[in-house]
DNA sequence: TGCACGATGAAC
DNA sequence: TTCATCGTGCAC
């Protein structure tokens, strides 16, 4: 499989996440190469995004958003779930699209709609933050057949508290695919 | 040093 | 609509 460039997320945001729609996601770990297609994506564009946690400025938690583009910024939320991001954009942009749902391609035994559930059946936690996606273990790829898809936008979910920017359409998911997180 | 609050998911 | 559960950011 193809592995998806560098140049890829050194992007404007909005287009990496359309782009990621579709895309293979795979994780090698303990012998297994755990594979889902992207189906559901939320994008978000930096310190002026009051729902970016870059909002609240470069801190140990949000370092890596501040990084290179190609990483994974990983966080746990509501003390109990973990969350992936891809950081998008040059380095100091402090920009990333959070993977809200995949479609199961290999290997996956549990449910993958919703970023809380995606990274537990992908078996992604905090050890992975800051992780390459050039690396060899976990990377996005082109998939196999690449098929036409017309994709959806919406508010994102949850982000009630970034005033005006909790209205931006900035959520996008392929339209009928059945593992969408919600409607 | 303490505390309010989540980019969630499941149960009721 | 309520709750589990804990790291983070910021007030004190």
């Amino acid at each position: 499989m193809q592995k998806l460039p560098r140049e890829f997320y050194n992007r404007e945001t909005v287009v990496v996440a359309r782009d990621l729609l579709g895309k293979y996601l795979v994780h090698q770990t303990h012998g297994k190469q755990l594979i889902g297609k992207i189906v559901e994506v939320e994008a978000y564009l930096g310190p002026h995004d009051l729902a970016a946690h870059s909002a609240k400025g470069r801190t140990k938690r949000t370092e890596v958003m501040f990084g290179p583009p190609g990483h994974v910024y990983v966080y746990l939320i509501y003390g109990m779930y973990y969350c992936m991001n891809i950081v998008t954009e040059q380095e100091g942009h402090a920009s990333a699209v959070l993977l809200r749902a995949l479609e199961p391609v290999q290997n996956i035994d549990a449910r993958t709609q919703g970023p809380g559930l995606l990274c537990k059946a992908l078996h992604v936690d905090k050890r992975l933050n800051g992780h390459d996606l050039l690396s060899d273990d976990l990377y996005l790829a082109e998939p196999p057949e690449s098929t036409a898809i017309t994709i959806v936008k919406r508010p994102r979910i949850g982000v009630h508290y970034a005033k005006h920017w909790a209205k931006r359409l900035l959520r996008f998911y392929i339209k009928d695919n059945p593992y969408i997180s919600r409607k």
